[in-house]
DNA sequence: CTGAAAGCGCTTACAG
DNA sequence: CTGAAAGCGCTTACAG
């Protein structure tokens, strides 16, 4: 592999040029800028990382804890693996990936060896050991979502709360009276995932505020589940004219597809709205008014703030990511039948 | 952070000792090794991996370069990607993970700076312009899945073709004469996705050497794609008694829901085998009898490749990974009516 | 506008 | 069983 010492040699200058005509960090005459530029294409130069890393004190890699926790929905974790990655590229970034078993040790091995220049974790649970870790380490890090304890810690995140204040709105301002929410999986409450309770509790407030009637419901992976979900609803709320889902896509068609059987028209007899979903509506039937959960958004400004912690121009601080309510026609007015 | 000259300091000896004393590659008196650990642990001392690399010419990383294709099933995508991470680790390894826009670009620049030692490919096509890449970069290599060309190239996947007349046996020793295969997307097919039509054709073939009448078609995701396909299916071959399934987990769930409503009884009146399934099809209804898709051992056995690669113990070569079939009672033998 | 040189933190022959 | 020293390939003051 050609070093910078080939590049010098063959574009004529010392090598002290060489990086400075390739960092930009002082003018060089154009002519020798040219021959080094052309050295550089002829040898297929690029400059050793290690040796980067050592000296610069900059390792341009960032560690990503991502643990697949039992009950996540995969694709949509995928989604903020990808976007985490995408973003920092845009800052010539890599991304060494950390999973599961190593979500903790890892963080402390690569960390303390200087391998990352900073570290961003995913699917922080309410109390998450990570944190405490981070906190120890002191390096830039940056958490999508919001831990019970956020003291010292950057957290970027959608704002569930408002999202789920958002929907109750929605369904209250066009006349219904009778709400219903179908959760997550029972699992991912229990162990203590952070974003669902904060959906569902500030679902339930809101609704309460507005005087609305409101019921929740959690909703296993499996049909059977479902099913036991939706008509555990239908009995407790037989007047039910609003629904929020605030599950999985496979389980909000199964929610369509039971309702259909069941009859029930939306949005002429049931309003529903996909809450804080990660994926396109659009090919459900009907497809469904949506309030995005943007991962490209709280990854991009998660690698930004990540970023300025690094240019010293940041605070420990929380950031709330705006929800937006998309309108595709699955709900309506309530007709006062 | 505390480096090599520190914990020689602590220790009391000089940083080449410390360094033998940590690689284990000369022995080390009990007691200079007790202080040396000790010394260790007092400064939480890691070796700095910018300097091993500059010095030991291994980086200790890995790239996986994991585009994730349009129509390609997340969670099975996460299942590789994950197992990949958790086999590296196993060898010491991190990943550095390259998605979609550096599937190609990145795995050159990393190459080239030297910033890893090797590379693992995911989801190749049939034509794919990473082999052609990492046959240029000539840096250990190892390929999930098998492209058309496969010359110079280091290639592990499961044998789709064996699981193929494993799932064709299976229906025809239990007396099956008419059967259907419901595959992925039309979209994966299009895009040369490697192994759906090496599953597909050896089918097809195992089906005609055998006498029985087959017939294909692939399954949108949609529910609306899904029923077409089994009405299409149904009215192709009125006397299917037999059906494979290789598609992804909700496909496969909507299949079964949809035979239920038509009436058609698993596995009495049809015995259906999910194929290459990285899913479990216990929670299906019925539970599935599956020839599994084995990320972990595809990941585990690239990792192994790709290391004796390292060592110089390995040609380049394809190594298919044998099927089993577990049954779970959806097949059972045709009764003659 | 350019160069000679120090030094980042290791590993590993070389020497004893 | 242990140490002094070279050198991996860069970046960046220092000097002109």
């Amino acid at each position: 592999m050609a070093n910078i010492h080939d590049v010098a040699r063959v574009a004529g200058v010392s090598i002290s040029t060489v990086s400075y005509a390739l960092s930009g960090k002082r003018s060089i005459a154009a002519s020798t800028k040219q021959r080094i530029d052309q050295a550089v294409l002829e040898l297929d130069y690029r400059a050793n990382a290690g040796a980067r890393m050592l000296k610069g004190a900059r390792t341009q890699i960032l560690a990503l804890s991502a643990p697949l926790h039992a009950g996540t929905h995969a694709p949509a974790h995928m989604a903020f693996v990808l976007s985490v990655v995408t973003a920092a590229r845009a800052y010539d970034y890599d991304v060494l990936l950390l999973t599961q078993d190593e979500a903790t040790s890892g963080l402390r091995r690569v960390a303390r060896s200087s391998l990352v220049d900073g570290i961003v974790l995913l699917d922080v649970s309410t109390s998450d050991p990570r944190t405490e870790l981070v906190r120890e380490l002191g390096l830039p890090a940056t958490v999508i979502g919001i831990p019970d304890d956020t003291a010292g810690l950057t957290c970027v995140d959608l704002d569930f709360e408002q999202a789920a204040r958002l929907a109750v709105r929605r369904l209250v301002d066009l006349g219904h009276r009778e709400i219903g929410l179908i959760g997550q999986a029972p699992l991912i409450y229990e162990r203590g995932s952070n974003f669902p309770p904060r959906f569902r509790d500030a679902f339930l407030a809101e609704a309460a505020l507005l005087g609305a009637t409101v019921a929740f419901t959690p909703a296993p992976e499996e049909s059977a589940g479902v099913r036991a979900a939706v008509d555990g609803l239908l009995a407790v709320l037989p007047g039910m004219t609003g629904l929020a889902l605030h599950c999985n896509e496979p389980v909000q068609s199964m929610v369509l597809e039971l309702l259909s059987q069941r009859g029930i028209s939306v949005p002429d007899d049931l309003s529903v709205i996909s809450a804080c979903s990660s994926f396109s509506t659009d090919h459900l039937n009907p497809p469904l008014d949506v309030i995005p959960l943007p991962a490209d958004q709280s990854c991009t400004r998660a690698i930004e703030l990540t970023m300025a912690q690094f240019a010293g121009t940041a605070e420990p601080h929380v950031e709330l990511i705006e929800p937006t309510y998309v309108q595709l026609g699955s709900t309506a007015a309530r007709t006062s039948s």
